[in-house]
DNA sequence: TCCAAGTGGTTGCATCATGCAACCGACACT
DNA sequence: AGTGTCGGTTGCATGATGCAACCACTTGGA
């Protein structure tokens, strides 16, 4: 991956698949959100090579999305936690789970759906708002540059 | 890449990551939602080497996020414009960008906005909520299966 | 009609990231 | 001391990525 080149990039978008743009970097993510934290753990859990898995957690924490801290079950062993700056990942995990549920499975569903705790039903499909509630389309946004002439 | 290894994975997130989840893929379709529509033009807006955007664009064609239709100014050349199921990324492009705004610039926020158009006005952070309206954290979501005893 | 430039690629080759498997030190348990 | 687990590191093979050169077709101009 030639990330080097637009590492200074303007767009927001390529700042963050700079960072989390990598096939396992998200799926590392998504199980932490659901609790993993071992070493161990994730490697089962995603079949990643070890050395893989090594470089990812490293680069994630210098990142600042996982943070090590020592195991708490009292093992000498750490643990990787998220940072807030990686569960404010969230909603990129929620909005590709909602894509891949709707479009990546035969039936046009897939066997699993995000289910609100308390109630045990489907949370809603994410929707873009503007400021005053409108439902917002691709086509009803623009990029505006901030600071400067725009 | 080592995706065949999760192709067939239960796991929407890791599905869509299969399909979208490398470096370039995103970035063409966020200028393809931007309106870029010419092979010249995405070569020259992302900087990638032609043979790299040529079997992107295959394969975003292949998935159904692209699809190939006749030059609109009336030349021999071809055009590629999204899918529905590629204008459905919209939320994913979004929940990136607004992260990437918050996370990957030094002040704490980019030099970029996405603002509706209609106002002007920047539009609202994505958030999850339940089906009865509560805003929703990692915490309070679970994945569900269907269909099978779960 | 011929040449030149533009468009949309393909091909060859180098390099780097990825993946696999073997190895390794520290700790735990007996 | 011996065996097993945890959390890695190292070596090596392979595949994806990137660059640059080349190519076919189209377009435009004289």
């Amino acid at each position: 991956m030639r990330r080097t080149s637009l590492e200074g990039a303007d767009c927001p978008i390529a700042r963050s698949l700079d960072v989390i743009g990598d096939w396992w970097s998200l799926l590392i993510i998504r199980d932490a959100m659901l609790g993993v934290r071992r070493f161990g753990e994730f490697q089962k859990s995603l079949g990643v090579a070890k050395n893989i898995l090594t470089t990812r957690l490293r680069t994630l924490v210098e990142h600042g999305i996982l943070d090590t801290a020592p195991a708490s079950d009292g093992s000498a062993y750490q643990e990787y936690v998220l940072t807030p700056k990686g569960r404010d990942l969230f909603p990129v995990l929620v909005a590709l789970r909602q894509w891949g549920e709707e479009h990546c499975f035969e039936g046009g569903r897939g066997s699993t759906v995000l289910v609100d705790v308390e109630r045990g039903r489907p949370v809603r499909k994410l929707e873009l708002r503007s400021e005053d509630g409108r439902l917002l389309s691709p086509a009803d946004t623009q990029v505006k540059k901030r600071g400067r002439s725009g």
